[in-house]
DNA sequence: ATGATTTTGTCTATTATTATACATAATAGC
DNA sequence: GCTATTATGTATAATAATAGACAAAATCAT
């Protein structure tokens, strides 16, 4: 039965953020799955549903999944409900992106860019790119349903700033949320860029495991790890920084830390560079080893293999403590092929006890795009649809930007009260 | 209004599930904070809070808390309503306790104990000191809420089993939940010494903590890892083996695994004791290294200081990688006072980022009894009161040990149908 | 085609929960 | 003692959600 005026069909769909929740999580697909999974009744549910469809938030595909009686029909979120703006900042470029909440790209662009150009000057770029992608791809994107930043430093992803001195000079502690939340009306989330890489492979590969320790070797070394589905950040988002990790040896190479010793100044891109340059190759970057490694340059494979190894010294602590059941080894370096990963392999093996390496899998990360950018991207949408960013997103819809404060019972405003 | 019959009482029992949980596990203590926390209602609070009272499972406490106006009135679990059996399997002897629900220790008794009796054997004798304990505590200790069992080895959590070899020989992958089900009707919960040391830790001390790193050094040496307020596991229970991760240098020494150069060969109990024992001494264990450290021998506090900076030295790698808020050392060395931290906190300074090492803490954990066992019990009631646990208890108390299938609505039943 | 099977929608009466308002209670500070 | 403040209980009417039953729809295996 319709409710009495609009107000009652506005509240109608701010309920319905549970079930919109588990259907754009794909925690539920079909109706069925939707009964089981929400708890509520049968009658609750399709009244909700109803409303979302009637909203044309969510729609029904067209395929069907097979169920032994009449197929289930799937459900599924309307792609036009909004776009993602994402931004991936690099040492030496900003990419950025424009995707749709599956999300996948739809519209992506690359500005040259100094680091050192400072968090204003970036921020206000990034905005200008942003409102460019959006200009390009028209205006049948919806509503923009988020923005994510990508950064190359430690992030202390609650407050969303910088922490600690990095290669981002002049951000440590800057706010980055307000300046873009001046831009746009959404919700900012900042992190750190190997984290992203983490989020995506787990989010799109291997979703079924529980935990995941993925290891970026490019020109730095980086690691992220996920704990029971969730993102470990550690206590000031410093977590994974295996690549200053000190062995004692004989001759210890600085590292560009100043400590000696490190994981990096071994066996980071950089490292490799440096040791190849001393050769008589020329490299830079991890890109100019990886060339010469595909080119088959028998030195470049030696440090390529050298530097699994040395990675492999660190990834056997970390197997030792964490006891992972997958490791992702992504970056640039893993483009090499296997060397470095029989490398990493071989030390894991010898240093671990068995029931540690009994089901362990360390595999290389499939080759993509810019996993940073789309991470960001798969931050945004994750948080959307989750639970609370459901409610959050239908409340933005049913009345506009304005805040749900308003009309609210006596235990939900008590909630508030205490939440602020 | 009260309901029509006796069925109807234990419905609303049964329905006050939520509101028991977060009374039991402190999240809510007084009326207005569970009107706050439960997002219901204040009619819904009252008599669900009602019903609790009135079965006697939730009373007033004497004391009120200050809240400018009428002070509130403390809620608290009635200590009648239950206990926790939990042992401690030690190498050499068996601990056994009877808890309260709080928990705190009520009985306890100690046996003499080889680890080569096997599970079976073992396991009955458990259960023979358990009926004991309850025998010796008079009848008035309620229904027996659940049991915990700590092993000094690698659990695999989920399913209550020994994984791996280790020093229980002849354990791996038998069940231990079963056969302690047959003898007491209530669930049974099985890990690993060092996490519950870590859990109780964290629980009694530190919960305001969001993660917490816990370093056991006594005759062996493991870690235990609270992220996010939840225990670490690992993929297969092994996670915290932070006692076999080894190190190159000259003249490695020989492990107790085989291996060589291990943590463990260098700074455990067992091998200062070795150490001691090569210079003259008289000591056999962590514990005999302790008495002539409190005698201030000189070998004996210089072999411990050395220690440290080998503990230190795998500390600084976790700290880089976890990015831990808090790091508590406990175990038989910890009692040695500060020799061993110093240690460990000059190499952690000495190795990790500023940034990692700006806000943590590194501290000794404070001396206690079986601090395991004590986790063993937190890990029952922690259980027991979550939101599931208390529905399950609940429904034990309304209807014996009846099994709650019977009467659910079409919604709930499907879950049912489908979680089988 | 037929029957078994599962999905999906809807009706009715009942039950659970909320909103709202009012009243009382218990403290601290003045 | 008075007042401000917060805690707590309850009555009433209205709303939300459920249970339980039924029926139709859409597939598969035979």
């Amino acid at each position: 039965m319709p409710p009495r005026d609009g107000a009652g069909e506005n509240a109608a769909l701010t309920n319905a953020s549970d079930i919109f929740s588990l259907i754009a999580t794909g925690a539920a697909v079909s109706r069925s799955a939707l009964l089981d999974r929400s708890g509520l009744s049968r009658v609750t549910v399709t009244q909700r549903l109803n409303a979302l469809i009637a909203a044309d938030l969510i729609g029904e595909a067209a395929r069907t999944l097979p169920s032994g009686g009449r197929p289930t029909r799937v459900l599924t979120v309307n792609p036009q409900i909004g776009h993602v703006l994402v931004a991936n900042i690099g040492e030496s470029h900003l990419h950025l992106a424009l995707m749709s909440p599956e999300p996948a790209m739809v519209a992506q662009s690359t500005l040259r860019y100094e680091v050192a150009e400072g968090p204003t000057a970036t921020l206000d770029r990034i905005a200008g790119g942003f409102r460019q992608l959006q200009a390009e791809t028209g205006g049948d994107n919806g509503i923009l349903l988020g923005i994510g930043l990508s950064l190359p430093a430690p992030v202390d992803y609650k407050r969303g700033r910088v922490v600690g001195p990095s290669v981002m000079r002049g951000w440590d502690n800057v706010d980055i949320i307000g300046p873009m939340a001046n831009h746009f009306d959404a919700p900012v989330y900042v992190d750190n860029d190997v984290n992203l890489m983490t989020l995506y492979e787990y989010r799109r590969h291997f979703q079924l495991a529980d935990d995941i320790l993925y290891i970026k070797v490019g020109t730095g070394i980086g690691a992220g790890f996920i704990a029971d589905g969730k993102m470990f950040r550690g206590a000031h988002g410093a977590s994974g920084d295996i690549g200053h990790i000190q062995f004692d040896s004989d001759d210890p190479p600085l590292c560009r830390c100043g400590k000696l010793g490190c994981v990096e100044a071994r066996a980071a891109g950089w490292a490799i560079a440096r040791d190849l340059r001393a050769l008589g190759f020329k490299a830079e970057n991890a890109r100019d080893v990886i060339a010469l490694v595909d080119e088959q340059v028998p030195e470049a494979v030696m440090l390529l293999r050298k530097a699994g190894r040395v990675i492999g010294e660190v990834t056997a602590d970390v197997v030792s403590l964490l006891n992972p059941g997958l490791i992702v080894v992504g970056g640039t370096l893993a483009r090499g092929g296997d060397f470095l990963l029989s490398g990493i392999r071989e030390l894991v093996y010898q240093r671990c006890l068995p029931l540690a390496t009994r089901e362990l899998n360390i595999i290389l990360a499939p080759p993509q795009g810019d996993i940073a950018l789309l991470g960001a991207g798969q931050l945004v949408i994750d948080n959307t649809f989750s639970p609370a960013g459901s409610a959050d997103l239908l409340n933005r819809i049913v009345a506009g930007a304005a805040p749900p404060t308003t009309g609210r019972s006596e235990s939900a405003k008590r909630r508030m009260d205490r939440a602020g």
